[in-house]
RNA sequence: GGCCCCAUCGUCUAAUGGUUAGGACACCGCCCUUUCACGGCGGCAAUAGGGGUUCGAAUCCCCUUGGGGUCACCA
Protein backbone atom coordinates (compact mmCIF):
# COMPACT_ATOMS: atom_id res chain seq x y z
CA UNK A 1 0.00 0.00 0.00
CA UNK A 2 1.35 3.12 -0.93
CA UNK A 3 -0.85 5.16 1.16
CA UNK A 4 -3.57 4.45 3.74
CA UNK A 5 -5.96 6.35 2.05
CA UNK A 6 -7.43 5.40 -0.83
CA UNK A 7 -7.79 7.78 -3.84
CA UNK A 8 -8.98 6.68 -7.57
CA UNK A 9 -9.86 8.43 -10.66
CA UNK A 10 -12.33 8.67 -13.65
CA UNK A 11 -9.98 10.27 -15.91
CA UNK A 12 -12.23 10.66 -19.35
CA UNK A 13 -11.52 12.92 -22.23
CA UNK A 14 -14.61 14.99 -22.92
CA UNK A 15 -15.53 13.61 -26.34
CA UNK A 16 -19.05 14.55 -26.53
CA UNK A 17 -21.07 12.05 -24.10
CA UNK A 18 -20.24 9.05 -21.55
CA UNK A 19 -20.29 5.84 -22.78
CA UNK A 20 -21.14 3.00 -20.89
CA UNK A 21 -17.87 1.06 -21.11
CA UNK A 22 -17.02 4.91 -19.34
CA UNK A 23 -19.50 4.38 -16.93
CA UNK A 24 -18.74 0.82 -15.63
CA UNK A 25 -14.74 2.51 -15.42
CA UNK A 26 -16.35 5.22 -13.27
CA UNK A 27 -18.42 3.03 -11.27
CA UNK A 28 -15.75 0.35 -10.19
CA UNK A 29 -13.42 3.72 -9.08
CA UNK A 30 -16.62 4.99 -7.45
CA UNK A 31 -17.26 1.37 -5.91
CA UNK A 32 -13.90 0.88 -4.75
CA UNK A 33 -13.08 4.41 -3.62
CA UNK A 34 -16.16 4.29 -0.70
CA UNK A 35 -15.74 0.75 -0.37
CA UNK A 36 -12.53 1.65 0.72
CA UNK A 37 -13.23 4.90 2.83
CA UNK A 38 -11.32 6.81 -0.26
CA UNK A 39 -11.26 9.46 -2.78
CA UNK A 40 -12.68 9.65 -5.73
CA UNK A 41 -11.33 11.80 -8.08
CA UNK A 42 -12.77 13.17 -11.57
CA UNK A 43 -10.03 14.36 -13.87
CA UNK A 44 -10.79 15.85 -17.32
CA UNK A 45 -8.08 14.98 -19.79
CA UNK A 46 -8.26 17.32 -22.63
CA UNK A 47 -4.94 17.47 -24.02
CA UNK A 48 -5.93 16.66 -27.81
CA UNK A 49 -7.06 20.27 -28.97
CA UNK A 50 -8.39 18.91 -32.19
CA UNK A 51 -10.86 16.81 -30.20
CA UNK A 52 -12.54 19.52 -28.20
CA UNK A 53 -16.34 18.94 -28.12
CA UNK A 54 -18.20 21.99 -27.12
CA UNK A 55 -19.85 21.32 -23.86
CA UNK A 56 -18.66 18.11 -23.76
CA UNK A 57 -17.49 18.36 -20.15
CA UNK A 58 -20.78 19.67 -18.75
CA UNK A 59 -22.71 16.81 -20.19
CA UNK A 60 -19.97 14.15 -18.84
CA UNK A 61 -20.57 15.79 -15.37
CA UNK A 62 -24.52 15.90 -15.88
CA UNK A 63 -24.32 12.37 -16.74
CA UNK A 64 -22.24 11.51 -13.70
CA UNK A 65 -24.49 13.73 -11.21
CA UNK A 66 -28.37 11.59 -12.81
CA UNK A 67 -26.66 8.24 -12.61
CA UNK A 68 -25.39 9.51 -8.91
CA UNK A 69 -21.27 8.70 -9.05
CA UNK A 70 -20.32 11.56 -6.94
CA UNK A 71 -17.07 13.04 -6.90
CA UNK A 72 -14.88 14.47 -4.30
CA UNK A 73 -12.56 16.09 -6.26
CA UNK A 74 -12.51 17.63 -9.77
CA UNK A 75 -14.28 20.44 -11.78
CA UNK A 76 -16.08 22.81 -9.83
CA UNK A 77 -15.30 20.47 -6.89
CA UNK A 78 -11.69 22.11 -6.40
CA UNK A 79 -9.49 19.90 -4.13
CA UNK A 80 -5.74 19.90 -2.82
CA UNK A 81 -4.28 18.79 -6.33
CA UNK A 82 -6.12 20.63 -8.58
CA UNK A 83 -6.51 21.93 -11.23
CA UNK A 84 -8.40 18.92 -12.88
CA UNK A 85 -8.20 19.84 -16.42
CA UNK A 86 -5.14 18.63 -17.85
CA UNK A 87 -5.38 21.23 -20.45
CA UNK A 88 -4.67 24.06 -17.23
CA UNK A 89 -1.46 21.91 -16.31
CA UNK A 90 0.40 22.30 -19.16
CA UNK A 91 3.54 23.96 -17.86
CA UNK A 92 3.55 20.75 -15.14
CA UNK A 93 3.96 18.45 -17.93
CA UNK A 94 6.37 20.63 -19.78
CA UNK A 95 8.63 20.54 -16.39
CA UNK A 96 8.82 17.15 -15.76
CA UNK A 97 9.53 16.33 -19.57
CA UNK A 98 12.10 19.27 -18.98
CA UNK A 99 13.71 16.54 -16.23
CA UNK A 100 13.43 13.79 -18.12
CA UNK A 101 15.55 15.16 -20.65
CA UNK A 102 17.85 16.42 -18.36
CA UNK A 103 18.15 12.48 -17.02
CA UNK A 104 18.94 11.25 -20.66
CA UNK A 105 15.53 9.48 -20.41
CA UNK A 106 13.83 11.46 -23.10
CA UNK A 107 14.74 13.97 -25.84
CA UNK A 108 14.24 16.29 -28.77
CA UNK A 109 13.30 15.14 -31.96
CA UNK A 110 12.42 17.62 -34.73
CA UNK A 111 10.83 15.08 -37.70
CA UNK A 112 8.49 16.53 -40.23
CA UNK A 113 5.29 14.02 -39.79
CA UNK A 114 5.92 13.45 -43.50
CA UNK A 115 9.20 11.43 -42.41
CA UNK A 116 7.43 9.53 -39.53
CA UNK A 117 4.59 8.63 -41.99
CA UNK A 118 7.51 7.84 -44.60
CA UNK A 119 9.18 5.32 -41.77
CA UNK A 120 5.78 4.08 -40.86
CA UNK A 121 5.08 2.78 -44.01
CA UNK A 122 8.40 1.57 -44.81
CA UNK A 123 8.15 -0.84 -41.66
CA UNK A 124 4.97 -2.13 -42.24
CA UNK A 125 5.76 -2.95 -45.83
CA UNK A 126 8.66 -5.19 -44.27
CA UNK A 127 6.03 -6.42 -41.48
CA UNK A 128 8.25 -4.88 -39.10
CA UNK A 129 6.72 -3.38 -35.86
CA UNK A 130 6.05 0.64 -36.53
CA UNK A 131 8.68 2.13 -34.28
CA UNK A 132 10.20 5.71 -34.42
CA UNK A 133 14.14 5.10 -35.18
CA UNK A 134 15.71 7.36 -33.00
CA UNK A 135 16.90 8.94 -35.21
CA UNK A 136 17.12 12.29 -33.24
CA UNK A 137 18.37 10.73 -30.19
CA UNK A 138 22.18 11.44 -32.06
CA UNK A 139 21.08 15.19 -32.25
CA UNK A 140 24.41 16.50 -30.28
CA UNK A 141 23.42 19.56 -27.31
CA UNK A 142 24.57 22.41 -30.15
CA UNK A 143 22.45 20.91 -32.79
CA UNK A 144 19.37 20.18 -30.25
CA UNK A 145 19.77 24.25 -29.22
CA UNK A 146 20.41 25.33 -32.54
CA UNK A 147 17.38 23.74 -33.77
CA UNK A 148 15.43 25.19 -30.56
CA UNK A 149 16.71 28.82 -31.06
CA UNK A 150 15.71 28.09 -34.66
CA UNK A 151 12.17 27.88 -33.60
CA UNK A 152 11.91 24.61 -35.21
CA UNK A 153 9.12 22.40 -34.33
CA UNK A 154 9.81 19.52 -31.51
CA UNK A 155 8.30 16.69 -29.57
CA UNK A 156 9.91 15.24 -26.45
CA UNK A 157 10.34 11.52 -26.81
CA UNK A 158 10.85 8.94 -24.22
CA UNK A 159 14.09 6.98 -24.69
CA UNK A 160 13.12 3.58 -24.41
CA UNK A 161 16.33 1.17 -23.95
CA UNK A 162 15.84 -2.11 -25.80
CA UNK A 163 16.43 -5.54 -24.56
CA UNK A 164 14.68 -4.45 -21.04
CA UNK A 165 12.01 -6.20 -19.29
CA UNK A 166 9.22 -4.43 -17.93
CA UNK A 167 6.96 -5.95 -15.34
CA UNK A 168 3.22 -5.02 -14.67
CA UNK A 169 1.66 -6.23 -11.43
CA UNK A 170 -1.97 -5.81 -12.14
CA UNK A 171 -4.74 -6.48 -9.08
CA UNK A 172 -6.92 -8.54 -11.95
CA UNK A 173 -4.43 -10.18 -13.91
CA UNK A 174 -1.94 -10.78 -12.39
CA UNK A 175 2.22 -10.15 -13.02
CA UNK A 176 2.05 -9.70 -17.02
CA UNK A 177 5.49 -8.94 -18.59
CA UNK A 178 6.91 -6.81 -21.57
CA UNK A 179 10.07 -6.62 -23.35
CA UNK A 180 11.16 -2.99 -23.90
CA UNK A 181 11.84 -4.26 -27.59
CA UNK A 182 8.50 -3.59 -28.41
CA UNK A 183 8.06 -0.22 -26.81
CA UNK A 184 7.88 2.68 -28.54
CA UNK A 185 9.74 6.00 -27.93
CA UNK A 186 6.39 7.16 -26.88
CA UNK A 187 5.98 11.01 -27.64
CA UNK A 188 5.30 12.92 -24.32
CA UNK A 189 5.24 16.25 -25.83
CA UNK A 190 3.84 17.03 -28.60
CA UNK A 191 4.30 19.53 -31.30
CA UNK A 192 1.69 22.43 -30.02
CA UNK A 193 3.02 22.16 -26.53
CA UNK A 194 0.55 19.91 -25.33
CA UNK A 195 1.11 16.32 -23.49
CA UNK A 196 0.09 13.29 -24.77
CA UNK A 197 -2.19 11.13 -22.12
CA UNK A 198 0.60 9.04 -21.33
CA UNK A 199 2.69 11.75 -19.73
CA UNK A 200 -0.48 13.56 -18.36
CA UNK A 201 -1.41 10.47 -16.40
CA UNK A 202 1.21 9.39 -14.87
CA UNK A 203 2.37 13.12 -13.96
CA UNK A 204 -1.10 13.61 -13.06
CA UNK A 205 -1.85 10.28 -10.79
CA UNK A 206 1.67 11.00 -9.02
CA UNK A 207 1.04 14.55 -8.12
CA UNK A 208 -2.46 13.75 -7.33
CA UNK A 209 -1.70 10.92 -5.07
CA UNK A 210 -3.52 8.38 -6.96
CA UNK A 211 -3.08 5.18 -4.94
CA UNK A 212 -5.33 2.76 -7.83
CA UNK A 213 -5.35 2.91 -11.74
CA UNK A 214 -8.00 1.03 -12.38
CA UNK A 215 -9.18 1.33 -15.98
CA UNK A 216 -9.82 -0.49 -19.13
CA UNK A 217 -8.05 -3.49 -20.43
CA UNK A 218 -7.20 -1.52 -23.79
CA UNK A 219 -4.55 0.08 -21.58
CA UNK A 220 -2.73 -2.77 -20.82
CA UNK A 221 -0.67 -2.77 -24.23
CA UNK A 222 0.53 0.98 -23.11
CA UNK A 223 1.08 0.66 -19.47
CA UNK A 224 4.73 -0.27 -19.96
CA UNK A 225 5.51 2.81 -21.20
CA UNK A 226 3.51 4.28 -17.87
CA UNK A 227 5.93 2.16 -15.50
CA UNK A 228 8.88 3.45 -17.36
CA UNK A 229 7.83 7.03 -17.12
CA UNK A 230 7.49 6.11 -12.76
CA UNK A 231 10.82 4.16 -12.63
CA UNK A 232 12.78 6.96 -14.59
CA UNK A 233 11.15 10.02 -12.60
CA UNK A 234 11.67 8.49 -10.12
CA UNK A 235 8.04 7.76 -8.32
CA UNK A 236 6.68 4.76 -6.74
CA UNK A 237 4.37 3.22 -8.68
CA UNK A 238 0.04 3.03 -7.95
CA UNK A 239 -1.56 -0.50 -8.00
CA UNK A 240 -2.72 -1.20 -11.78
CA UNK A 241 -6.13 -2.99 -12.47
CA UNK A 242 -7.36 -3.36 -15.91
CA UNK A 243 -11.18 -4.08 -16.04
CA UNK A 244 -12.57 -6.43 -19.04
CA UNK A 245 -14.16 -4.98 -21.73
CA UNK A 246 -17.25 -4.37 -22.43
CA UNK A 247 -18.19 -5.84 -25.70
CA UNK A 248 -21.00 -5.97 -28.66
CA UNK A 249 -23.37 -9.41 -29.30
CA UNK A 250 -20.41 -10.08 -31.70
CA UNK A 251 -17.40 -9.95 -28.73
CA UNK A 252 -15.82 -6.79 -30.28
CA UNK A 253 -15.26 -4.03 -28.06
CA UNK A 254 -18.33 -2.09 -27.33
CA UNK A 255 -19.29 0.32 -30.03
CA UNK A 256 -21.57 2.66 -31.48
CA UNK A 257 -21.76 0.87 -35.03
CA UNK A 258 -23.73 -1.84 -33.14
CA UNK A 259 -26.34 -0.16 -31.06
CA UNK A 260 -26.70 2.51 -28.42
CA UNK A 261 -23.28 3.44 -26.01
CA UNK A 262 -23.98 6.45 -24.71
CA UNK A 263 -25.63 6.72 -21.27
CA UNK A 264 -28.09 9.58 -22.39
CA UNK A 265 -29.46 6.90 -25.15
CA UNK A 266 -30.51 4.91 -22.01
CA UNK A 267 -31.80 7.64 -19.99
CA UNK A 268 -33.72 8.77 -23.01
CA UNK A 269 -35.08 5.52 -23.91
CA UNK A 270 -36.91 5.65 -20.20
CA UNK A 271 -33.72 3.20 -18.51
CA UNK A 272 -33.57 3.94 -14.78
CA UNK A 273 -30.25 4.96 -13.68
CA UNK A 274 -30.97 2.27 -10.68
CA UNK A 275 -30.91 -0.52 -13.30
CA UNK A 276 -28.12 0.94 -15.50
CA UNK A 277 -25.79 0.97 -12.37
CA UNK A 278 -27.12 -2.46 -10.70
CA UNK A 279 -26.73 -4.10 -14.52
CA UNK A 280 -23.03 -2.34 -15.86
CA UNK A 281 -22.00 -3.37 -11.68
CA UNK A 282 -22.68 -7.16 -13.08
CA UNK A 283 -20.42 -6.70 -16.29
CA UNK A 284 -17.29 -8.31 -14.95
CA UNK A 285 -17.62 -8.32 -11.36
CA UNK A 286 -20.30 -10.87 -8.77
CA UNK A 287 -20.36 -10.83 -4.97
CA UNK A 288 -19.87 -14.60 -4.74
CA UNK A 289 -23.51 -15.16 -4.12
CA UNK A 290 -26.82 -15.18 -6.33
CA UNK A 291 -27.69 -11.74 -4.99
CA UNK A 292 -28.51 -9.70 -8.77
CA UNK A 293 -30.86 -6.72 -7.58
CA UNK A 294 -28.92 -4.16 -6.12
CA UNK A 295 -29.22 -0.48 -4.87
CA UNK A 296 -25.66 1.40 -5.74
CA UNK A 297 -25.21 1.51 -1.49
CA UNK A 298 -25.47 -2.28 -1.64
CA UNK A 299 -22.99 -2.27 -3.85
CA UNK A 300 -20.73 -0.36 -2.21
CA UNK A 301 -20.54 -2.39 1.02
CA UNK A 302 -19.98 -5.82 -1.23
CA UNK A 303 -17.91 -4.84 -4.07
CA UNK A 304 -14.19 -5.91 -4.07
CA UNK A 305 -11.72 -5.34 -6.83
CA UNK A 306 -10.49 -9.03 -6.11
CA UNK A 307 -14.39 -10.79 -7.37
CA UNK A 308 -13.40 -8.43 -10.57
CA UNK A 309 -12.85 -10.90 -13.35
CA UNK A 310 -10.56 -11.30 -16.38
CA UNK A 311 -12.95 -12.08 -19.57
CA UNK A 312 -14.75 -9.45 -21.29
CA UNK A 313 -18.49 -9.64 -20.94
CA UNK A 314 -21.41 -8.96 -23.79
CA UNK A 315 -23.59 -6.08 -22.84
CA UNK A 316 -27.20 -8.03 -23.24
CA UNK A 317 -29.83 -5.53 -23.21
CA UNK A 318 -32.88 -8.34 -22.41
CA UNK A 319 -30.82 -8.84 -18.69
CA UNK A 320 -30.96 -4.41 -18.89
CA UNK A 321 -34.42 -4.76 -19.37
CA UNK A 322 -35.78 -6.92 -16.21
CA UNK A 323 -33.17 -5.34 -14.09
CA UNK A 324 -35.49 -2.25 -15.58
CA UNK A 325 -38.53 -3.93 -14.78
CA UNK A 326 -37.24 -5.17 -11.44
CA UNK A 327 -36.21 -1.40 -10.29
CA UNK A 328 -39.37 -0.08 -11.57
CA UNK A 329 -41.63 -2.37 -9.47
CA UNK A 330 -38.95 -1.43 -6.44
CA UNK A 331 -39.58 2.14 -6.46
CA UNK A 332 -41.97 4.36 -4.54
CA UNK A 333 -45.23 4.87 -5.48
CA UNK A 334 -44.68 8.81 -5.54
CA UNK A 335 -41.57 8.78 -7.70
CA UNK A 336 -43.38 6.51 -10.07
CA UNK A 337 -46.49 8.70 -10.18
CA UNK A 338 -43.62 11.55 -10.96
CA UNK A 339 -42.57 9.69 -13.43
CA UNK A 340 -45.91 8.89 -15.26
CA UNK A 341 -46.88 12.76 -15.01
CA UNK A 342 -43.73 13.64 -16.44
CA UNK A 343 -44.71 10.69 -19.54
CA UNK A 344 -47.88 12.42 -19.35
CA UNK A 345 -46.81 15.77 -20.07
CA UNK A 346 -44.62 14.46 -22.82
CA UNK A 347 -47.64 12.20 -25.09
CA UNK A 348 -50.56 13.12 -26.94
CA UNK A 349 -52.56 13.73 -23.59
CA UNK A 350 -50.59 16.72 -22.50
CA UNK A 351 -53.43 18.35 -22.51
CA UNK A 352 -55.40 16.37 -20.49
CA UNK A 353 -55.84 16.73 -16.67
CA UNK A 354 -55.47 13.47 -14.50
CA UNK A 355 -55.24 13.77 -10.47
CA UNK A 356 -52.86 12.05 -8.48
CA UNK A 357 -55.63 9.60 -7.27
CA UNK A 358 -56.19 8.40 -10.69
CA UNK A 359 -53.00 8.00 -11.54
CA UNK A 360 -52.08 6.07 -8.74
CA UNK A 361 -54.96 3.88 -9.39
CA UNK A 362 -53.60 3.10 -12.88
CA UNK A 363 -50.12 2.58 -11.57
CA UNK A 364 -51.73 0.40 -9.22
CA UNK A 365 -53.20 -1.92 -11.89
CA UNK A 366 -50.27 -1.69 -14.12
CA UNK A 367 -47.50 -1.68 -12.20
CA UNK A 368 -47.01 -5.44 -12.84
CA UNK A 369 -47.21 -5.47 -16.45
CA UNK A 370 -44.55 -2.47 -17.61
CA UNK A 371 -40.89 -2.44 -17.82
CA UNK A 372 -40.77 1.37 -18.50
CA UNK A 373 -42.67 4.39 -16.95
CA UNK A 374 -43.69 5.35 -20.62
CA UNK A 375 -45.52 1.77 -20.86
CA UNK A 376 -48.32 2.90 -18.64
CA UNK A 377 -49.44 5.31 -21.40
CA UNK A 378 -48.33 2.69 -24.42
CA UNK A 379 -49.41 -0.38 -23.03
CA UNK A 380 -52.57 1.06 -21.50
CA UNK A 381 -53.37 4.19 -23.27
CA UNK A 382 -57.45 3.23 -22.75
CA UNK A 383 -56.92 4.96 -18.88
CA UNK A 384 -56.00 8.16 -20.77
CA UNK A 385 -58.24 7.77 -23.71
CA UNK A 386 -61.67 6.04 -25.07
CA UNK A 387 -60.86 3.68 -27.60
CA UNK A 388 -59.76 4.68 -31.04
CA UNK A 389 -59.77 0.60 -32.47
CA UNK A 390 -60.32 -2.64 -31.38
CA UNK A 391 -57.91 -5.21 -31.51
CA UNK A 392 -59.18 -7.27 -34.45
CA UNK A 393 -57.79 -10.63 -33.51
CA UNK A 394 -59.69 -9.97 -30.11
CA UNK A 395 -62.82 -8.74 -31.96
CA UNK A 396 -62.61 -12.18 -34.25
CA UNK A 397 -61.96 -14.17 -31.00
CA UNK A 398 -64.30 -12.71 -28.78
CA UNK A 399 -67.12 -10.46 -30.13
CA UNK A 400 -69.67 -13.08 -31.10
CA UNK A 401 -73.08 -12.00 -32.61
CA UNK A 402 -74.99 -11.94 -29.42
CA UNK A 403 -72.34 -9.90 -27.89
CA UNK A 404 -73.98 -6.10 -28.63
CA UNK A 405 -77.31 -7.44 -26.82
CA UNK A 406 -74.99 -8.91 -23.88
CA UNK A 407 -73.20 -6.17 -23.10
CA UNK A 408 -76.63 -3.75 -24.03
CA UNK A 409 -78.01 -5.99 -20.84
CA UNK A 410 -74.90 -5.32 -18.49
CA UNK A 411 -74.69 -1.82 -19.46
CA UNK A 412 -78.23 -1.29 -18.71
CA UNK A 413 -77.48 -3.37 -14.96
CA UNK A 414 -74.59 -1.03 -14.90
CA UNK A 415 -76.84 1.78 -15.17
CA UNK A 416 -78.56 0.82 -11.83
CA UNK A 417 -76.12 0.94 -9.83
CA UNK A 418 -75.01 4.07 -7.55
CA UNK A 419 -71.31 4.33 -6.99
CA UNK A 420 -70.51 0.72 -8.07
CA UNK A 421 -67.28 -1.32 -6.91
CA UNK A 422 -65.50 -4.25 -8.26
CA UNK A 423 -67.47 -6.66 -6.62
CA UNK A 424 -70.88 -4.83 -7.54
CA UNK A 425 -69.95 -4.95 -11.07
CA UNK A 426 -68.65 -8.66 -10.81
CA UNK A 427 -72.08 -9.09 -8.83
CA UNK A 428 -74.38 -7.35 -11.69
CA UNK A 429 -72.20 -9.03 -14.84
CA UNK A 430 -73.35 -12.54 -13.30
CA UNK A 431 -76.54 -11.20 -12.53
CA UNK A 432 -76.67 -10.63 -16.22
CA UNK A 433 -75.07 -13.80 -17.36
CA UNK A 434 -77.32 -16.17 -15.58
CA UNK A 435 -80.05 -14.72 -16.53
CA UNK A 436 -79.12 -14.67 -19.85
CA UNK A 437 -77.97 -18.29 -20.03
CA UNK A 438 -74.23 -17.37 -20.82
CA UNK A 439 -71.37 -18.26 -19.29
CA UNK A 440 -69.46 -15.54 -17.75
CA UNK A 441 -66.54 -15.20 -20.48
CA UNK A 442 -69.42 -14.58 -22.99
CA UNK A 443 -69.89 -11.04 -21.56
CA UNK A 444 -65.71 -10.38 -19.88
CA UNK A 445 -64.22 -10.44 -23.23
CA UNK A 446 -66.77 -8.56 -24.72
CA UNK A 447 -67.04 -5.62 -22.30
CA UNK A 448 -62.80 -5.88 -21.76
CA UNK A 449 -62.76 -5.07 -25.62
CA UNK A 450 -65.56 -2.44 -25.25
CA UNK A 451 -63.73 -0.59 -22.69
CA UNK A 452 -60.07 -1.14 -23.79
CA UNK A 453 -59.96 -2.00 -27.41
CA UNK A 454 -57.67 -4.31 -26.20
CA UNK A 455 -57.39 -8.05 -24.61
CA UNK A 456 -55.45 -8.01 -22.09
CA UNK A 457 -54.62 -5.80 -19.20
CA UNK A 458 -55.44 -5.99 -15.45
CA UNK A 459 -58.72 -7.36 -14.28
CA UNK A 460 -61.65 -6.02 -16.19
CA UNK A 461 -63.36 -4.92 -13.04
CA UNK A 462 -60.36 -3.07 -11.90
CA UNK A 463 -60.85 -1.21 -15.07
CA UNK A 464 -63.96 -0.37 -14.93
CA UNK A 465 -63.41 0.95 -11.68
CA UNK A 466 -61.12 3.37 -12.30
CA UNK A 467 -62.49 4.42 -15.88
CA UNK A 468 -65.70 4.63 -13.90
CA UNK A 469 -69.38 3.80 -14.38
CA UNK A 470 -70.23 7.07 -16.45
CA UNK A 471 -67.60 6.17 -19.05
CA UNK A 472 -67.91 2.39 -19.28
CA UNK A 473 -71.61 2.57 -20.37
CA UNK A 474 -70.83 5.07 -22.63
CA UNK A 475 -67.71 2.77 -24.09
CA UNK A 476 -70.34 0.18 -24.40
CA UNK A 477 -72.20 2.23 -26.41
CA UNK A 478 -69.55 3.18 -28.79
CA UNK A 479 -68.24 -0.43 -28.84
CA UNK A 480 -71.86 -1.76 -29.80
CA UNK A 481 -71.92 0.68 -32.77
CA UNK A 482 -68.86 0.24 -34.13
CA UNK A 483 -67.64 -3.32 -33.65
CA UNK A 484 -68.44 -4.88 -36.92
CA UNK A 485 -67.64 -8.64 -36.71
C1' G B 1 1.75 -9.37 -38.72
C1' G B 2 4.47 -8.12 -33.59
C1' C B 3 3.21 -7.64 -28.50
C1' C B 4 -0.41 -8.40 -24.72
C1' C B 5 -5.00 -10.25 -22.60
C1' C B 6 -8.83 -13.84 -22.41
C1' A B 7 -11.70 -18.82 -22.79
C1' U B 8 -18.00 -22.63 -18.01
C1' C B 9 -25.14 -22.98 -20.89
C1' G B 10 -27.25 -18.24 -26.51
C1' U B 11 -25.97 -14.09 -22.71
C1' C B 12 -24.32 -12.46 -17.51
C1' U B 13 -22.01 -15.62 -14.14
C1' A B 14 -21.07 -19.45 -9.49
C1' A B 15 -18.03 -23.48 -8.31
C1' U B 16 -10.33 -21.04 -6.17
C1' G B 17 -8.28 -30.06 -6.70
C1' G B 18 -13.47 -34.07 -4.75
C1' U B 19 -20.71 -30.78 -6.79
C1' U B 20 -25.84 -35.05 -10.31
C1' A B 21 -21.10 -28.34 -12.88
C1' G B 22 -25.27 -24.02 -9.30
C1' G B 23 -28.04 -19.30 -10.23
C1' A B 24 -30.01 -15.29 -13.34
C1' C B 25 -31.79 -13.29 -18.19
C1' A B 26 -33.92 -15.15 -22.63
C1' C B 27 -36.74 -19.33 -24.57
C1' C B 28 -40.35 -23.57 -23.93
C1' G B 29 -44.13 -26.28 -20.91
C1' C B 30 -47.56 -26.69 -16.72
C1' C B 31 -50.24 -24.32 -12.57
C1' C B 32 -52.65 -19.77 -10.92
C1' U B 33 -56.14 -16.37 -13.88
C1' U B 34 -62.42 -17.10 -18.25
C1' U B 35 -57.64 -11.73 -20.19
C1' C B 36 -52.46 -9.92 -20.13
C1' A B 37 -48.93 -9.82 -16.67
C1' C B 38 -46.93 -11.05 -11.79
C1' G B 39 -46.00 -15.39 -9.09
C1' G B 40 -45.11 -20.83 -8.45
C1' C B 41 -43.29 -25.41 -10.52
C1' G B 42 -40.62 -27.85 -14.37
C1' G B 43 -37.67 -28.14 -19.02
C1' C B 44 -33.81 -26.90 -22.75
C1' A B 45 -28.72 -25.57 -22.40
C1' A B 46 -21.88 -25.12 -20.85
C1' U B 47 -16.37 -26.56 -18.79
C1' A B 48 -13.08 -25.11 -26.99
C1' G B 49 -9.48 -29.38 -28.30
C1' G B 50 -5.10 -32.25 -27.08
C1' G B 51 -1.39 -33.55 -23.81
C1' G B 52 0.55 -33.72 -18.96
C1' U B 53 0.66 -33.30 -12.99
C1' U B 54 -2.61 -35.88 -9.39
C1' C B 55 -5.88 -41.22 -6.20
C1' G B 56 -8.93 -37.31 -8.29
C1' A B 57 -8.80 -31.44 -12.94
C1' A B 58 -13.78 -26.69 -15.05
C1' U B 59 -9.99 -25.61 -11.43
C1' C B 60 -2.56 -26.38 -11.80
C1' C B 61 1.24 -26.70 -16.20
C1' C B 62 2.25 -27.02 -21.61
C1' C B 63 0.65 -26.97 -26.68
C1' U B 64 -3.16 -26.08 -30.28
C1' U B 65 -7.46 -23.53 -31.61
C1' G B 66 -10.64 -19.53 -31.13
C1' G B 67 -11.85 -14.57 -29.65
C1' G B 68 -10.34 -9.77 -28.24
C1' G B 69 -7.19 -5.51 -27.30
C1' U B 70 -3.12 -2.70 -28.90
C1' C B 71 0.74 -1.09 -32.06
C1' A B 72 -0.62 7.87 -33.65
C1' C B 73 2.18 14.53 -32.43
C1' C B 74 -6.10 10.11 -29.92
C1' A B 75 -7.37 9.11 -25.37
Amino acid sequence: MISDNVRVRFAPSPTGYLHVGGLRTALYNYLFAKANNGTFVLRIEDTDQNRYVEGAVENLINTLNWVGLSYDEGPEKEGNYGPYFQSQRLDIYKKYALELVEKGKAYYAFDTPERLQELREKQIAEKLQPKYDKADLDLSPEEVKQKLDNGEPYVIRLNVVPGLRVTVNDKIRGLVEFSTDTVDDQILIKSDGYPTYHLANVVDDHLMKITHVIRGEEWLPSTPKHVLLYDYLGWEKPEFAHLPLLLNPDKSKLSKRQGDVAVEDYKAKGYLKEALINFVALLGWNAGDEKEFYQLEELISSFSLERVHKAGAVFNLEKLDWLNFEHLRNKPENEVLEMLKSELKASVYSDKEFTDEYLLKVIEAMRERVNFAKDFINNSPYFFEEPTSYDETVVSKRWKEDSPVLLKKLSDEFEALDNPTKEDYETALKKVAESESAGVGKLIHPLRLAVSGVGGGPGVYDILVIIGKEKTISRINKAIAEIKP
